[in-house]
DNA sequence: CCTAAACGTTGTCATATGACAACGTTTTAG
DNA sequence: CTAAAACGTTGTCATATGACAACGTTTAGG
């Protein structure tokens, strides 16, 4: 647990021009939670009140299209954050899913607090800001890819861009951020 | 000309909460330029230091995929506002191109400018991240519909949610932000 | 106003991918 | 440890869509 906001502290260290003693109070701001395999953090239907840092761990935010697909829109690594951000920002009902897909150990601060954090430390409004444009920027690079590039393509692209999904993350969930079906990856992976 | 500036002055004032002289002074950062259809604004392999807001018109940004396909990211209508974000952002060089796909009229700021602006005019980068927020939701929407829909129901999805392109905008140019050639567009409307 | 280019539609054909099923392997829960 | 479930792979088949071409219509530029 002192690990996870270890990591944390560093996080804001590497990524803000916080004081130490700021960082301090910012980090107290949030509680810490370790969850299993396939823990739910967030429901599609209900408003997402949080933000998460994952210290270690995977988390996966999806949602499930009325195929009943899952279609995966972001996973988060260790030293990452995430949250259902489409709900968090508008705060309507979330269409996604925010899960954990590995064991992690998770702190969280919820949306009050983290909007509040804005006022006494403006770095972390920044943070979010970067936050925001790296997930927009990030977004879009999915528009440009998934509607121009085939599937062996798009595939190619991620092991040359995320290489980590490819080793961390199981095959059913990749195909689900490559927009295809397991077995299209599964035959696309013995095609390389 | 003195049109535009009063749509871009309504503009501040339906979406902040800034004084009318704030407001003048903002619009007075913006110049004025009338372009021809199939004007080219931003390049590719160029860094994009200008940010638009269209009064009349529509603007288009696009990529060109290695087979030579555009595909579009994005359109901007009158009283919107938009930018090569990606490059605009990270200052490296676009992989879009910005154009006018209709003629158009623009008042446009430069990056500089924009930034110098937000420490004056905090309601005016407020107003930025609200645009990135609103950016970021519809850009991950669109790897949702599009990861998860096939093209007749992307074409419903367009039909129902921006109607206003359908319209406006040549067929081409749906069907490159559809993700579809126009061919294909061309038998599925057919299909309705 | 006239001509050439761009556009939208429709047809044919090729192909990438989805749907489904079978099967062995791995993971998970009790 | 064991049984059941989930997973990854591979096959077959159906289908949505791309590539290409033909053609009439619309648009743009001189």
């Amino acid at each position: 647990m002192d690990k996870a906001y270890l990591r944390l502290a560093r996080y804001f260290q590497e990524n803000t021009a916080l004081s130490e003693a700021d960082i301090e109070a910012v980090i107290s701001l949030f509680h810490y939670k370790k969850v299993k395999r396939h823990h739910m953090l967030e429901q599609e239907g209900k408003v997402c009140k949080h933000f998460y840092f994952v210290a270690t761990g995977c988390l996966r935010l999806y949602e499930i299209d009325k195929k009943g697909n899952e279609i995966t829109g972001k996973f988060a690594l260790e030293d990452s954050i995430i949250s259902a951000i489409t709900s968090f920002i508008t705060q309507k009902k979330s269409r996604d899913f925010l899960a954990a897909h590995e064991p992690s150990e998770l702190l969280i601060i919820n949306r009050e607090d983290f909007y509040k954090a804005f006022q006494t430390f403006p770095a972390v409004e920044a943070l979010y800001h970067k936050f925001m444009e790296f997930a927009f920027v990030h977004s879009q690079m999915r528009v440009y890819i998934f509607l121009g590039m085939e599937g062996i393509d798009r595939l190619k692209w991620v092991m040359e861009h995320e290489p980590k999904l490819l080793t961390r993350i199981s095959s059913k969930a990749v195909a689900s951020y490559l927009g295809m079906t397991n077995s299209t990856l599964s035959k696309l992976k013995a095609k390389l």
